[in-house]
RNA sequence: GGAGACGUGGCCGAGUGGUCGAAGGCGCUCCCCUGCUAAGGGAGUAUACCCCAAAAGGGUAUCGAGGGUUCGAAUCCCUUCGUCUCCGCCA
């Protein structure tokens, strides 16, 4: 969501920046209505000012017993008032116009987006670990089910396609992993440990983006409330409509959720094994900030996530999004890709946006600096720290033994009940 | 799920049709007084939008939300959301 007065100031940026995300002006548009809606409200101002005048002169005029006053009051009210719908329908026209628009339209890249269309024009910034050559690498679905954990099938009969059944001590690797990101999350990082509701209601999927644009992925329950598609959505809106201090910020919240899509329009797209579900967990993590703090806590948080990846020794690299390959809500993104060797390339694993104060304004979420009279946006940022499934994935890949099965790294060991490495159930 | 009560400003709380954006208290800010401390006095203290070059000033809306009645609604009616109490059920 965008600040009118700014699109008014400056309409050709406004432009320039939707052009940057391969989008056609709207400016003009906007402000045509957005004019129209100030009209309006201009003249049902002055029409409701002068009807609130007349009424409370109605009141002394029967105070006084003043007849023929009260009745010629009266009857002015009473046109004023038959002029004052009209005034109403043709604001609120105008005003979902221009919020129809507004609310469908993506965040403008910072200046430092590279342009591109697609994924294929991302820009490598940096890369750690080096990625492993194993002759024969197996993928993790072959792996996984050769050590009867991961279980497709079953899966498939209970819930159709794009569902996993994790066992024994596959199921206890996406527990023991969603732990150690936790652990460090909140011990070394500051981040609050939370569990947020699962299921929300539509405006809250206004505030973070997914409506009304996206709603296709999103699966909706009979009760009207939807299954979150991720913890960023809930873990966001814990700010919804609030006006926080300054002192207060920057609020860094963490959650390990499952996470719920319907995967529309990835028809045929990684169709074997985990690494796109309908439901996976991932461990996420917010900040809210004042808008001077986020690109510091931007470049903090996509730190967090890559020092899994570090002490989970996996090797990976860190992507600046380019302006096509961006999300809706996001003003700058890294995506963290980690290296799978068994489909020798690096996969997505995490994905970090700044979404500057688009989603605050959408939420209505405010702060106050101290001994400030007036109060602003604060901003918002949300990344995934990490998607524990693809941890999975990539763990069973980069730990893969000639033997089929899995070392356990040590960093995770304590969470796994000591156990040095994952053997076929026997 | 059944019965009842309630939702007012940062907090508490008054207000049952007009002069109420809302008494009073607490908290907070500023000032004054007081030889520390304690106490006291005064002023200020919601959000958004609009008018105004700006300030001053003014206007509109908001008393959970939405709608209605009325010349006029925090106050009456309807719907809805939420909270509390009792009962039932339940992990």
């Amino acid at each position: 969501m965008f600040d009118l007065k700014l699109i008014r100031e400056n309409p050709d940026g406004f432009d320039a920046g939707l052009a940057r995300r391969g989008l056609g002006p709207r400016a003009a548009e906007i402000l045509a209505f957005d004019e129209q809606a100030r009209k309006f409200t201009h003249s049902l101002n002055e029409l409701q000012a002068r009807r609130n005048a007349s009424s409370k002169e109605i009141g002394q005029a029967k105070a006084k017993g003043d007849e023929d006053r009260f009745n010629a009051l009266r009857a002015e009210v009473e046109t004023i008032k038959q002029e004052i719908p009209a005034e109403e329908e043709g604001r609120e026209r105008a005003m979902s116009a221009v919020n129809d628009i507004l609310s469908g339209v993506p965040n403008i890249p910072d200046d430092d987006v590279p342009a591109g269309e697609d994924e294929d024009a991302n820009v490598e910034i940096r890369r750690w670990g080096e990625p492993a050559k194993l002759d024969g690498a197996k993928e993790h679905f072959d792996l996984g089910e050769a050590l009867g954990q991961m279980d497709f099938e079953t899966a498939v009969k209970m819930s159709g396609s794009r569902f996993v059944l994790l066992k024994g001590q596959l199921a206890r690797l996406e527990r023991a992993l969603a732990s150690f990101m936790l652990d460090l999350h909140t011990n070394e990082f500051g981040y609050t440990e939370c569990q947020p509701p699962l299921l929300v209601k539509d405006e809250t999927l206004y505030g973070t983006g997914q409506l009304p644009k996206f709603a296709e992925d999103q699966f909706v329950t009979t009760a009207d409330l939807t299954l979150i598609p991720t913890a960023e959505v809930s873990l966001t809106n814990i700010v919804r409509e609030e006006i926080l201090s300054a002192e207060a910020l920057p609020l860094r919240f963490t959650a390990w959720t499952p996470c719920f899509r319907s995967e529309a329009g990835s028809a045929g797209r990684d169709t074997r094994g985990m690494i796109r579900l309908h439901q996976f967990s991932k461990v996420e993590l917010v900040s809210i900030t004042t808008p001077d703090q986020s690109n510091a806590e931007h470049e903090r948080m996509t730190e967090c996530a890559e020092e899994i990846l570090k002490r989970l020794e996996l090797p990976y690299r860190t992507m600046v999004l380019c302006t096509g390959d961006m999300g809706f809500s996001a003003r700058k993104t890294y995506d963290i890709e980690v290296w799978l060797p068994g489909q020798d390339r690096y996969r997505e694993i995490s994905s970090c946006s700044n979404c500057g104060d688009f989603q605050a304004r959408r939420m209505n979420t405010r702060f106050r600096g101290e001994g400030e009279k007036h109060t602003s946006f604060v901003n918002t940022l949300n990344g995934s720290g990490l998607a524990v499934g693809r941890t999975l994935v990539a763990l069973l890949e980069n730990y893969q033994q000639p033997d089929g099965s899995i070392a356990v790294p040590a960093v995770l060991q304590p969470y796994m009940g000591g156990a040095e490495k994952i053997e076929a159930l026997t």
